[in-house]
DNA sequence: GACGAAAATGAAAACGTTTACATTTTTGGT
DNA sequence: ACCAAAAATGTAAACGTTTTCATTTTCGTC
């Protein structure tokens, strides 16, 4: 029965041919004892157990995942599907990914869409029957209703909160884009800023949509200066330029994320603008970087690790516990932290205070910045949820 | 046969029960047929095939890649293996990794071994029979070691060129360390400087090593000054305290890799010593972020998605084409970049050349380092005596 | 129209496991 | 020792595909 060919080799190497039949053939039991001991599952007896035990060291076998997750209908994966790998965003959001899902057990299959409808929709199809789960960030409001449509029998968290229509809604995790923006907005014009262009996110973004709508609720009547951008340095580049040629010139600019606060900083230290005297900048992330940039930037920070790890949570949860719990939307905390890019504006357009005016969030701290690991932190102001 | 409970629901809803014999059923064709028209194979009637389509079409039928896999004994994927995933470096990998898998239709499943050997070789025997193929990165020497008992059998490609003792050599894929901290040091001296201190790297780590080696061949009959260190941004702020406690004090450092060298210039920062007036900084990898800093500093560029990429060509060609080559070890190119953190020392201990002297190695590009997608740079200052 | 070849389809085995069930062995009470 | 019950082990079906091989259908040719 089942012969197959047969190398005999050092034993410490793997043979990948080496299936539970050579272990059973060689330890003298059927398949099922060896099943059995592999799996810790009751019946065994000690004697038998160590045969088993033995021809496994013997052989090297290792066990045919493929195979065990297709009759054990569980894979212990989960896939994950971002919009692209560039910048540290996204590696944080996977380190937070694997640090619960390794706790249990489970691998992660990443993809990356590159923001193609099509494409996305491939790797769902192929990630069928590898994965128990997925984590979401679609990149815009269309490729998310593409996706839905594929998503509906299996567990899925996003890393957005989207509405599809018709309030079909899944599970999802945020940050508190609005918040920030707002306590941002709010905290610029707490120190006396009054014309504060907003650079804009790629359209269909909810984050950047989302994070729109905080700085508009906390300009109210102030003229509003928005600017088109797309996350990324080289449109932060563009959209400077054109701030620039606002007349009057704004006083602040507040970017969409930090990757365009960086293609601003370039632009203005390029044309000689000086950061904060002339123009005060705030990104939105807090990415790791920008606390290193002269002058370091103010930013919101986001709990981007954390977004992962509870991502994978909630996704873990709603894999093991047979999903009956209803969908919900979660979103974490955000912290405005002023750095030394952002001060009052030079020329009070309004006898609102002195050179010194405190802002009403904690004054922008000397920021020596220091990786969580290490050293000194900077000082972080709270910002006053709507 | 073959009962199982069928729900009719909205067809564009994909129902996980969905298998290849509802597909059949529906269609009335044997299973074998469907099979034929989802993988194309030739001998199928254009009606039969229509109602088939149909079908699938009707059942929102996904194939299940498991069962796919277990059959065809190819599973399309594979498991990339890294130390851990901090910091852009590795991100960078995997973008490499994904931009020439994708093209392949291959998707990829990543995992940190945290540097602990058992948890590697854990997540190795996880991936038995998912991934035709592993990229690792293995952290040291004795994990190398462990893990190469294992990876026998199945292709695989080094992050990193290790020798196994008796010459059991595997495919890797390395950037040039030696020949980079070789250059660095030798245009450190070139321009005039005669006490560098270098931070070293993880003892086991074997970049770290090369990079070493590379520094002492330069340094030759110089006395070599050498701070131990981690290759994180701590390990260089507690070398840098060390630095500055050598008497007399070294007039550059070169730290191990860029991490470590942000580490160290926030520690001279702290100290008020002066970069790079009083020393001169230099580090390894030109990750993105350091132009940002200011100084921006001086680094080699290590071409780091291409790393990925090289890795991922290498290991689908030896999947695909059955692996008769034998392993072979490709180095990658690396640069010199120079920017602001390196300059001549103050007070020249020796009359060795002009303040035009270029280093030996080739002349730092005045690089205006741009992201392979973009845009807008700082200037970057080329080094030169203030 | 019948015949054979070619084309299309179907039946069943296989991939490497787990597990329900059947069977054998052990055990303990008398 | 013997018998039933309990414990250990074995048999075979199942997971959802692909593919070989056998079978049926189609078709052109005489």
């Amino acid at each position: 029965m089942n012969v197959r060919p047969k190398v005999a080799r050092d034993p410490k190497v793997t043979d990948d041919g080496v299936t539970i039949h050579d272990v059973a053939r060689a330890a003298n039991v059927s398949i099922a004892t060896v099943s059995r001991v592999l799996n810790g599952n009751p019946p065994v007896t000690g004697k038998t157990r160590e045969r088993v035990l033995e021809a496994i060291q013997e052989l090297a076998y290792v066990p045919h995942g493929g195979a065990r997750s297709l009759i054990k209908r569980e894979t212990r994966t989960i896939g994950v599907l971002l919009p692209d790998m560039h910048g540290e965003f996204f590696s944080e959001v996977i380190r937070g990914l694997d640090q619960v899902t390794r706790q249990h057990h489970y691998s992660l299959i990443v993809a990356c869409t590159h923001g193609e409808a099509e494409s996305a929709e491939a790797m769902l199809r192929a990630m069928h029957g590898k994965v128990d789960g997925l984590v979401v960030l679609s990149s815009d409001l269309e490729m998310h209703a593409a996706l839905s449509n594929l998503l509906r029998r299996i567990p899925v968290v996003f890393l957005n909160h989207v509405q599809g229509p018709g309030g079909d809604e899944f599970d999802s995790i945020s940050v508190d884009n609005h918040g920030g923006a707002l306590a941002m907005t709010q905290y610029l014009l707490g120190i006396g800023h009054e014309r504060i262009a907003f650079v804009k996110g790629p359209d269909g973004n909810s984050d950047a949509e989302a994070r729109l709508q905080g700085y508009r609720e906390a300009m109210g009547k102030v003229p509003h200066l928005e600017v088109a951008g797309d996350f990324s340095e080289s449109g932060g580049y563009r959209a400077a330029c054109k701030v620039l040629q606002m007349e009057p010139r704004p006083t602040a600019i507040f970017a969409g994320n930090d990757a365009m606060a960086i293609g601003i900083l370039c632009a203005l230290r390029e044309r000689g603008v000086r950061v904060p005297e002339d123009i005060s900048l705030a990104g939105f992330d807090d990415i790791p970087m920008i606390r290193y940039l002269s002058p370091s930037l103010s930013s919101i920070r986001t709990p981007i690790p954390e977004l992962g790890a509870g991502a994978a949570e909630r996704l873990l949860m709603r894999i093991e516990s047979g999903e009956a719990i209803r969908p919900m939307q979660q979103t974490l905390e955000v912290l405005l932290v002023a750095r030394a890019s952002t001060a009052p504006p030079a020329a009070p357009s309004r006898a609102a205070g002195s050179e010194k005016t405190e802002p009403r969030a904690k004054p922008a701290t000397p920021d020596n910045g220091a990786k969580p690991s290490a050293p000194p932190l900077p000082t972080h102001t709270k910002p006053r949820r709507k």
